[in-house]
DNA sequence: CTGTTAGCGCATTCAA
DNA sequence: TTGAATGCGCTAACAG
């Protein structure tokens, strides 16, 4: 635990000389810089960063509000934006807020208390229960939905719902059922959106018969796929707004005797790695997750930066993943 | 951005009361505790954290070393020692190792630099290349395997594989697989034993051939059940060393029109949610993760403390979860 | 290129 | 019960 001055005292230099050495070698002689790192090494010197972040008034961490982390798709972000923290030299700090805005607003405080100097926000934005944007807080949101008030790298649900659902259509599928995440969530509405668009787009009238409210679990997937199961006429495919979901129907399915995709296609929506290993393998859209942790970070770091930011959206590409869960319309 | 001292003013008292009004309130009088209320509210003041914390030595936080963050059995770990730690004031960095020990050293730095007060290690131990125990670094292991050196909470993982290979055997299977993990990692070399152990019991011997090295990973089981269809003499059952290998496995095995649980039966290990939701649901053992979890954190909150802990080792309960993934052996 | 010095915001002694 | 003063470890401004 020995501090500045005893390398200083150690190197017969002054603790400015030693601070230096740190900060800014190439200020210092090569002479004194080498005394100071023999002593450095001699008497076993960290630098506190306690001390030179407070001395700095940066904390140097973000906090990263994340909805639920055993969620594979948040998890994919998460690992992005961790390492472009680190590369910068930030650590994360991991809020998991399970939609309480107790818990929102208690790692938000971590930031008006200066332990960390900004937030990445996962939640998608809710004007009437949103915390963010919030005065004097840089923010960033990512993997949200349309109408984020503030900073934000998301994709266009809209449309890549739609091109799933029109990809059902292509197949011949008139009867298509949906299974949702929470009525409210944002994501929900824009999947839907883009549901209803592309069923539009064919001449399909909607029915909400056909809608299941889930919650992106795999639970409420399994739900929605007894739900189903019940009908005289049961929908050829279904879309799942997101793979675990997905899972949870195809298991439902298949224990109501119905098989995927020969009785019914299924496809989901984020392209986690397991859809690939499901029984058959999920074709889904495949969300950019690193890529938006990455891109939010780095949006985040601009703002910490004191940098004006000359967008607020930034849209990134989805992708289309075709695999097995789908089979054209037979009669 | 007001401080200690723009409270001070304009409450009209010294910093000294209003530092204690916040942290031994019952040793000011009400009236200062008023007029130092009214004054933070006043002029929105929050106290620095960085400040707080460095003028007590004390980061408030601790680093937990995991090995790979997208594997749902450490997350279940993670949520619990958070909220443990949350409850109790600390706030944790996380690290995802990837079994490199750059990365590990890099984040046993922050509690070298005070940036953190101590280290939960979720990886097993090993002892030719492992950072832990360090001198000086107050530190706890969790979810290990046998032989960690310094304090652990873990689960006995040759009783619990013991178990369920011998649940397989007293179903009538002879010719049991093993999916394992890497050869050397701990956890592998547990279950392994219990492994050899069930069969030897008996009267089993023991075949190399039925040994296939996975990585835990979905992909590493898919490339153990193509292994295993493709014998002329198939084993009747397979021990799977996890849930995600266990997945793969079926998966494998189905697309070799192996079916499971009626061609092959499977076990896994861990208990993961998914674990109910493929088809068959697997039959594994849980470990208990989120006891673990809180477990850890409360010890290392106790050796930061400064407290001397009376046991070295402790070992939780695992628990046998039966589900459709093993049939009788029919001859 | 180097040293001296002030001060970041706070908790904590020591007197009063 | 209160206030004045000190210093945690470090960086940065300034003078030399």
């Amino acid at each position: 635990m020995s501090n500045i001055r005893a390398v200083a005292k150690k190197a017969g230099v002054s603790i400015a000389t030693v601070s230096r050495a740190f900060t800014n070698p190439e200020k210092v002689s090569k002479p004194s810089l080498k005394k100071v790192m023999d002593a450095v090494e001699a008497v076993g010197y960290r630098p506190n960063m306690m001390a030179r972040n407070f001395r700095s008034a940066k904390a140097y961490a973000v906090v990263v509000l994340v909805p639920d982390f055993a969620n594979l798709f948040f998890t994919k972000v998460i690992r992005a934006i961790q390492e472009t923290a680190i590369k910068n030299g930030y650590n994360i700090l991991l809020g998991e807020t399970r939609d309480s805005m107790e818990r929102e607003a208690e790692y938000i405080k971590l930031v008006e208390t200066r332990q960390a100097d900004g937030v990445i926000q996962l939640s998608p934005h809710t004007p009437d229960r949103d915390l963010l944007p919030h005065p004097h807080i840089h923010a960033v949101a990512a993997c949200g939905a349309t109408g984020t008030p503030y900073t934000s790298v998301r994709m266009d649900h809209v449309a890549a719902s739609f091109a799933i659902v029109n990809y059902l259509v292509s197949m011949g599928h008139k009867r298509i059922g949906c299974i949702t995440g929470l009525e409210k969530n944002p994501h929900s509405i824009d999947r839907l959106e883009g549901y209803k668009t592309a069923l539009a787009q064919a001449g399909i009238e909607f029915d909400p018969e056909l809608l299941f409210e889930g919650d992106f679990t795999m639970s409420s997937g399994h739900a929605g796929g007894d739900y189903f199961a019940q009908f005289d006429n049961i929908p050829s495919a279904i879309f799942c707004m997101n793979d675990e979901m997905a899972a949870g129907a195809i298991k439902a399915l298949r224990e109501n005797n119905l098989n995927v995709p020969q009785d019914v296609s299924i496809v989901g929506f984020d392209d986690l790695a397991f859809a690939t290993y499901t029984d058959p393998a999920i074709t889904t859209i495949r969300q950019p997750a690193e890529e938006m942790g990455k891109k939010a970070m780095q949006l985040l770091l601009q703002l910490m930066d004191g940098k004006e930011l000359n967008q607020q959206e930034y849209i990134l590409k989805h992708e289309f993943v075709l695999r097995e869960s789908v089979q054209p319309y037979k009669g």
